[in-house]
RNA sequence: GCGAUCGUAGCUCAGUUGGUUAGAGCGCCGGUUUGUGGUACCGGAGGUCGCGGGUUCGAACCCCGUCGAUCGCCCCA
């Protein structure tokens, strides 16, 4: 016999369980940016190349070592999207979106990044992302903030909690890190082996290092706030009080940085509280929601300076934490215990159906078992056909009074009018 | 890219210091009940023990390699 392929390595075949928890997270997504007024945006999944290394920035990592990236036959290089923000802001500037501009836009599918696979962690994962391109003010952060805490709530998950920064703008950022590889340079060989990479590459993750060498340096590493320019202080400012209005928690999380080069001013991510049971689900992962504002974003793919936040959850993650929503019961399920009677059920199910409720017909295997099965299936209302011995239809209901009433009338309605 | 653990039936797993024909539960298939009732009872099918080498009289078990999975590091959603 010839071989089975196996799945690629970091896919998933969603089913079951875990398939409706996902549709959940995706359902109650879908409600609530509707609620927010955020307009539904279908993204290509992959792109040329060179929109996301110019979006996120050859140097980092997602770049560097984890694009699907490969060359169509028409020698192009092509990548598969690793996120959202960078073609949603491509097809910002080639569709001439700036003419909706302030705009708001939600999407979700899958994205591709190749990596290790681990608890919550995959090849090809999905997200849900929203943005809002072309505002430039605080009210724009609070807002988009203000839905992901909704959301989270519709979901119902507890124990994670929003964690805030602010990374400035452009020359504030800059500034704070050069005084950072200033400052860990200087210490470079008390530093972790990973942090010394680091400081020549990423000297902003130094500061959330797990290695107790690097946090001996990390209390008194400059801090961002003193880089703040005015503005940069006057807006973060504006974009906390404007979430201690909107009823939004947070705390300050002066040692957050994204990876991500395009990042000014708002960073946030959603994080499980430390013990929690959100935490204990995720595993080593931490977040579970996370972006933050990118004002020099347009401007790297050659577009007019254009303000924009945004943020992604990892549906994946968001599912983990959502509990078990199992799969519904059937509202009836049709017992066929005499083969001859099979045009009558079919009729039956069918205006089951028709008329909004779930059915599902047992129609195979011993006649005997079929009975158990739909017992065994959960669901409240049986009904079974059977003939007598004149050879007629005969049905018994076993469930409550209401559905007894409502089966017969179904029943005498397929009779009436077997094709309605 | 690095590390740890683990691969036995469709699924979850047991399998003693290496020793006849590798087991259980669930699921699947079939049978039994002369029955408004049942999630019962009996039986059956299904396994190159991930793959390839090695050690041994003999390997699911020990050794090496390889593939895969899981978890962690890095990084991220």
């Amino acid at each position: 016999m010839a071989k089975t392929p196996q799945a690629i390595r970091g896919t998933q075949d969603i089913f079951g369980a875990d398939a409706e928890a996902f549709a959940f997270v995706v359902e109650t997504f879908e409600r609530v940016r509707r609620l927010y007024r955020f307009r539904r945006v279908v993204m290509p999944v992959f792109e040329k190349t060179e929109v996301f290394s110019r979006a996120i920035g050859e140097t980092t990592d997602v770049v560097s070592k984890e694009m699907y990236s490969f060359d169509d036959r028409g020698g192009e290089s092509l990548t598969l999207r690793p996120e959202f923000t960078a073609g949603i802001a491509r097809a910002f500037l080639s569709n001439g979106w700036q003419q909706h501009a302030p705009l708001k836009v939600a999407t979700h599918g899958p994205l591709f990044r190749y990596e290790r696979p681990q608890k919550g962690r995959y090849r090809q994962f999905h997200q849900i992302d929203a943005e809002i391109l072309g505002a430039g003010e605080p009210q724009a952060d609070v807002e988009l903030l203000a839905m992901a805490d909704h959301l989270l709530k519709e979901l119902g998950i507890t124990g994670v909690t929003l964690h805030l920064n602010t990374l400035g703008d452009g020359d504030s950022r800059e500034a704070w890190r050069a005084a950072l590889v200033d400052y860990f340079r200087a210490v470079k060989d008390e530093l972790s082996e990973d942090s010394q990479e680091r400081l020549e590459k990423n000297p902003l993750r130094i500061l959330d290092s797990k290695d107790r060498r690097d946090q001996r340096f990390v209390a008194d590493a400059p801090k961002i706030d003193d880089f703040l320019t005015d503005e940069a202080k006057a807006f973060f400012g504006a974009v906390t009080s404007g979430l201690d209005a909107a009823g939004v928690k947070w705390t300050r999380a002066e040692s957050l940085v994204r990876g991500l080069d395009y990042y000014r001013h708002t960073a946030f991510e959603f994080i499980p509280d430390e013990g929690s049971e959100a935490a204990g689900k995720l595993g080593s992962q931490s977040t579970i929601l996370g972006g933050g504002r990118y004002d020099g974003l347009m401007q790297s793919l050659g577009g007019a300076a254009t303000p924009a936040v945004g943020w992604a959850a990892g549906i994946e993650r968001l599912a983990m934490l959502v509990g078990d929503k199992g799969e519904p019961d059937a509202d009836v399920i049709v017992v066929l215990e005499d083969d001859a009677q099979m045009a009558s059920a079919q009729a039956l199910i069918s205006t089951i159906r028709k008329a909004g409720h779930s059915a599902e017909l047992m129609a195979t295997g011993s006649p005997r078992k079929r009975f158990d099965k739909a017992v065994k299936s959960g669901a409240e209302t049986i009904v079974s056909l059977f003939s007598p011995d004149d050879g007629c239809l005969a049905s018994r209901v076993r469930g409550s009074d209401e559905w007894q009433a409502r089966i017969e009338e179904l029943l005498a309605r397929s009779r009436t009018s077997p094709r309605a």
